[in-house]
DNA sequence: GGACTCCGTATACC
DNA sequence: ACGGGTATACGGAGTCC
């Protein structure tokens, strides 16, 4: 256990921190199968940048200098929360009366630095975080789903309607309990009643469930609410408390009201499926019986249920509705079992809460560790530098169309390398935390991914590999702090140094890739993807060459083999198509493929990337040919020329900005407006083009897909074909001209005949200008056959 | 009116 | 595993001929 990385208080098995009152937390502790509660002081603090600000404050207080020479030079402790604050508005009240440019908040001039959140301050003060020396199924985690009945005639669920009510709710548990409150013959008081003394009773630390923010437990407060229960499953036996979540970053933020239930953590699923997805977008939803059979856990006997079937169900056939609400507590738990632990081992050593660390940036956790030492050290802590980062990563390509074989590799964890092996650290930190904590991080998960590796036992591995995965969030999250505007010790300058060694180790890299004889086609930050030469058949003839290549790179960096497959469709810089030898594409880039487009041009490129990497031309012809006639003859339904656009701003807003000439008017707000429904921020619009002529203005000739009627189809036919053929137009760099005209035509009066097409690879980019001319490069596309493969 | 550039917004890769 | 740099597309406005 690192001091430093995971805090320097070793007290294990805190479950949960909660304020009591203005100057006391209450610390609730599990060992074993019980909890107990006890409180402690604490002294809610902040930084500030000059100790006369604070002169004449009357309640009681102290001021310290801190050590060093960075901008907030002084800490300021009070005996309670409420102090805290007279104090902050004490000192802006004190900067107007000196200045003329007025402050309203704290944050405005930058006066002094304060986490805002009381159990974040006490944990950094203390050196204490939650769950040490536990392991994630130590905690006792309880799910929880219900059902609710609306009246007939009405579609959406309504808490506050008379007839609305909780008919049953679902329970189980991380260890293998499960209960159902059946509310047939039942009052909805019994129900919430039995519910709220199960919780209790049970006593856990977290409960979950797929929108119980949203849903579940707004809905429950609110019928307890009209129905007069107490419903106190607080462990101090309080009722649970809503709060808005203070978004730091104010525009963009989804705002939906948090709930806290003392001493226990509330996890909402969604959440998690959420931020799991906003990386990898590979989801088509977030419903619960979706992601888990996308995940693989989904039963095959699993009740599926439609929310307009409740009514019908729970009249009908009941069990099968309590059934429904069973697996669905059965698969919030797996899902919380995939997704959660992360989370519950950076609470080992991130003085944060349990659930506001999953919504916490990862610059934030980096900082919030390296707070905590400067607190104890009591050391100066710097302001944020001004300025921006001059270099990203390096890109490039050197040939566009189908080549292969290919190999992937990527220089393993390249910006932590380099940080650590040239020492490039924040300058305003004088204590050298960055850099400590940094190494020690990444020599801890290669320890816990050698242990994973050796391990025989299921739970060990897992749980392992949940640590390192969890090492790994806050090791990547180094280098983006550098470059962080926000961030109290950024160094744009050292963010660049780190870019520009990234440069010269990738520019070296392609250049032993070369001289093995192999043709780098794409290289992205870290990654590179090339055709070996042809003396590299097997896995084990690739090995021997990432190892040659790594022998020729700098100490501590090291390349690994990150996929192989038989095919690539190199199209643009982070945009390309790989065909793997399992006969799947996979399809990167949003210039190739984004969700924005039109489904009958996702399916049209879908196709023709298919047909260029198989080598099926005819098939890219006919579909081209067959899209062309449907479009022509209106026999596309609206959903496959519908765009799907999600509105950012307010229509409001939009309005202002349009009328104020701020912005252009956009088909997808006049939609909104003219259909008159209330629409918010992150709401989705359906909309297609009328009109006639290819060239119509989008925002004048625009309606929403709901009011287009197939008995009268109006869609814009030119407009369409357009589009058709702007998706085509993507493919030309990888067909001569004439081939190009004969796939993408409709049948003239000579029939298509694809026997003597063949697909362009030429030079790209830089290196399109140093080749002689336009021709063509040979290469083999010779697919190699794995000895160890089938 | 077409060709061109410039700009803001959106999406996606690492 | 949300932060920022890099890359690309697209619609609309302004400008020039």
């Amino acid at each position: 256990m690192d001091p430093l990385l995971h805090g320097h208080d070793p007290e294990t098995g805190i479950v949960a921190v909660q304020q009591a009152g203005d100057s006391r937390v209450k610390l609730y502790v599990r060992s074993g199968a019980s909890v107990s509660a006890r409180e402690a002081e604490f002294f809610p603090f902040f930084f500030l940048t000059d100790a006369s600000f604070l002169k004449g404050f009357p309640e009681r207080h102290w001021v310290g200098e801190l050590g060093g020479n960075n901008f907030y030079r002084y800490i300021c402790a009070f005996t309670g929360w409420h102090d805290m604050w007279e104090a902050i508005h004490f000192i802006i009240d004190n900067y107007n009366r000196q200045h003329e440019t007025k402050i309203e908040s704290y944050t405005d001039a930058g006066l002094l630095h304060i986490r805002a959140d009381p159990v974040s301050q006490f944990l950094m003060q203390s050196g204490k975080t939650l769950f040490k020396g536990m392991i994630f199924d130590d905690l006792y985690r309880l799910q929880l789903d219900i059902e609710t009945y609306s009246p007939k005639g009405f579609r959406f669920r309504n808490p506050n309607r008379q007839d609305d009510r909780v008919i049953l709710a679902a329970l189980s548990d991380n260890r293998g309990w499960r209960f159902d409150i059946n509310g047939k013959g039942k009052s909805e008081r019994d129900i919430l009643e039995e519910l709220a003394n199960t919780i209790k009773e049970k006593d856990p630390d977290v409960v979950e469930g797929h929108g119980i923010l949203n849903f579940d437990l707004p809905y429950i407060l609110k019928r307890c609410e009209i129905l007069g229960i107490d419903f106190a499953v607080g462990r101090d036996g309080t009722v649970p408390h809503s709060f808005d979540p203070r978004s730091a970053t104010g525009d963009r933020a989804p705002d939906y009201p948090l709930f806290e239930i003392a001493g226990r953590h509330v996890v909402d699923t969604l959440h998690l499926v959420q931020s799991y997805d906003a990386t990898k977008r590979t989801l088509d939803n977030y419903s619960l019986a979706y992601v888990a059979q996308y995940l693989g856990f989904a039963k095959p006997d699993r009740t599926h249920l439609t929310a307009d079937r409740i009514p019908w169900c729970w009249h009908n056939e009941p069990d099968t509705l309590i059934k429904y609400a069973v697996d669905n507590v059965d698969e919030t738990k797996r899902l919380s079992e995939y997704l959660s632990p992360s989370t519950f081992y950076l609470s080992q050593m991130v003085p944060s809460n349990y659930g506001s660390l999953a919504r916490l940036g990862s610059a934030a956790k980096i900082e919030s560790i390296l707070l905590r030492e400067y607190v104890r050290q009591k050391h100066s802590v710097p302001k944020p530098q001004a300025g921006s980062q001059s270099t990203g990563g390096y890109t490039a390509i050197f040939y566009t169309g189908v080549l292969g074989p290919i190999l992937h590799v990527d220089v393993e964890s390249l910006y932590p390398s380099i940080m650590i092996s040239e020492k490039i650290r924040p300058t305003s930190d004088g204590l050298g935390v960055f850099e400590h904590v940094l190494t020690q991080l990444t020599s801890i998960r290669i320890d816990a991914k050698k242990k994973m590796v050796s391990s025989e036992d299921p739970s060990e591995k897992a749980k392992l590999d949940a640590l390192q995965a969890s090492y790994k969030i806050l090791i990547n999250s180094f280098y983006g702090y550098l470059g962080y505007s926000q961030g109290l010790f950024n160094d744009y300058a050292a963010a660049d140094r780190v870019t520009r060694a990234g440069h010269k180790v990738l520019a070296r890299l392609i250049e032993e890739i070369s001289n093995t004889g192999g043709k780098v086609i794409e290289v992205d930050t870290d990654g590179v993807f090339f055709v070996p030469p042809n003396s590299v058949r097997t896995r084990s003839d690739e090995d021997d060459l990432v190892a040659i290549l790594s022998s020729t790179l700098p100490n501590g960096i090291r390349i690994t083999v990150d996929g192989r497959c038989k095919r690539m469709l190199s199209y643009k810089k982070k945009n390309y198509a790989l065909l793997g030898y399992d006969n799947k594409i996979s399809i990167k880039g949003s210039s190739l493929m984004s969700r924005s487009m039109e489904k009958f041009g996702r399916y049209f490129i879908n196709k023709c990337i298919e047909g260029l990497l198989i080598g099926n031309v005819d098939d890219i012809h006919r579909v081209y040919e067959s899209l062309h006639n449907s479009i022509s003859q209106h026999r596309l339904p609206v959903n496959d020329f519908a765009r799907a656009e999600t509105l950012k701003d307010s229509t409001e807003r939009y309005t202002k900005e349009v009328d104020s000439g701020k912005r252009n008017r956009t088909a997808s707000y006049e939609v909104a407006i003219a259909s008159n429904l209330h629409s918010k921020p992150g709401d989705k619009v359906f909309y297609y083009i009328t009109g006639t002529g290819a060239g119509v203005k989008g925002f004048e000739n625009c309606k929403s897909a709901d009011d287009w009627d197939p008995n009268f189809p109006d869609e814009n036919i030119p407009y369409y074909l357009k589009r058709l053929d702007e998706f085509a137009k993507k493919f030309e760099i990888f067909l001569s001209q004439e081939d190009f005209h004969a796939v993408f035509s409709v049948e003239g009066l000579f029939s298509f005949s694809p026997e003597s097409i063949r697909v362009l690879t030429l030079p790209a980019g830089e290196m399109a200008s140093e080749a002689t001319g336009d021709e063509e490069e040979k290469f083999d596309i010779d697919p190699k056959i794995w000895l160890d493969e089938g």
